[in-house]
DNA sequence: GCTAGAGGGAATCTTG
DNA sequence: ACAAGATTCCCTCTAG
């Protein structure tokens, strides 16, 4: 298959980058087991419980009352998948983001189905919202929230497929595969790429950036990232994150993921 | 050889 | 009716 080739190029990676990788994502796991403060934002008003007929699912997304102006436009998605995203920020900052990072909750729009004039929830705003709701810690976990990176908890993976295809009211069980074909649909338009990692994937900081800016209008999201990334000892980038996305990545970037992020550069330009 | 994860083609469904 | 987005099914490939 000759897309598999292009892909197997960009994505190729030693045994000890897997090695480090897989230890480094179960440390992660395991702290965030462990230091799951329960800390919930004033905005989070209640939670709705999902398939209660599945007592082994109970997940519950958190649901939110924060009033979403209806005159607030919609997102021009047309134009962000437009733009190119030449700079697919692979694990640089992975060794820096070591730490636990404590889901920093805020409120999101509710699903808009089915309501007049409003677009439907797509599955990154989903992916987004459970990134950010503290009962989903255990299926879905920011690796590095500055950056975007987030990944599946491969033990419950499923049931974060399983409540997103509840949420969405599917017929049939929603899996982990087919979430994934629709993040890889993501791909092609640039909201979420996949990171040469397991079940890491990475939002288009435009994305990011949008998913954060109407979020209730409170401290907003750059606010959080720039608190973050100081607590982190990062460079902080918060204001000027789109605009200096490409020098950011400059500044972590070592050769390898350089040279991936050329072959995600040039496969996204052969495919647009 | 087996399994998990990834990648993608294609048909179909849902919704605005 | 149409298009966009998502779902579903299925296949191949790779790494461990």
């Amino acid at each position: 298959m000759a897309s598999s080739e292009g892909n197997t190029a960009a994505y190729k990676m030693t045994p000890l980058d897997n090695d480090i990788n897989q230890h480094y994502q179960d440390a992660i796991d395991v702290l965030q087991q462990h230091s799951n403060e329960p800390y919930y934002d004033a905005d989070y008003m209640y939670y709705e419980t999902l398939d209660t007929q599945q007592p082994s699912l109970q997940c519950q997304i958190s649901c939110c009352l924060v009033n979403h102006p209806s005159d607030v436009p919609p997102y021009d998605w047309k134009d962000t998948s437009q733009q190119t995203w030449p700079q697919v920020m692979p694990d640089a900052s992975l060794a820096h983001s070591l730490q636990s990072e404590a889901p920093h909750f805020y409120s999101v729009s509710p699903p808009q189905k089915n309501s007049k004039g409003r677009k439907k929830l797509r599955l990154y705003e989903y992916l987004h919202e459970a990134l950010n709701d503290p009962n989903m810690v255990d299926t879905i976990q920011w690796t590095d929230s500055g950056n975007g990176t987030f990944h599946f908890i491969s033990k419950n993976k499923e049931k974060l497929a399983k409540c997103w295809g509840q949420r969405k009211g599917n017929r049939k069980t929603m899996t982990y595969q087919k979430m994934a074909r629709a993040l890889r649909n993501y791909s092609r338009t640039g909201e979420i790429m996949k990171v040469r990692r397991k079940l890491t994937y990475q939002f288009n900081p435009d994305i990011l950036h949008k998913l954060g800016s109407t979020l209730g209008g409170q401290q907003g999201f750059h606010t959080r990232q720039q608190q973050q990334n100081q607590n982190l000892g990062e460079q902080s980038y918060g204001e000027s994150m789109m605009a200096d996305w490409s020098s950011w990545y400059g500044h972590h970037q070592v050769q390898e993921e350089f040279n991936l992020n050329s072959s995600f550069a040039l496969h996204s330009l052969t495919k647009l």
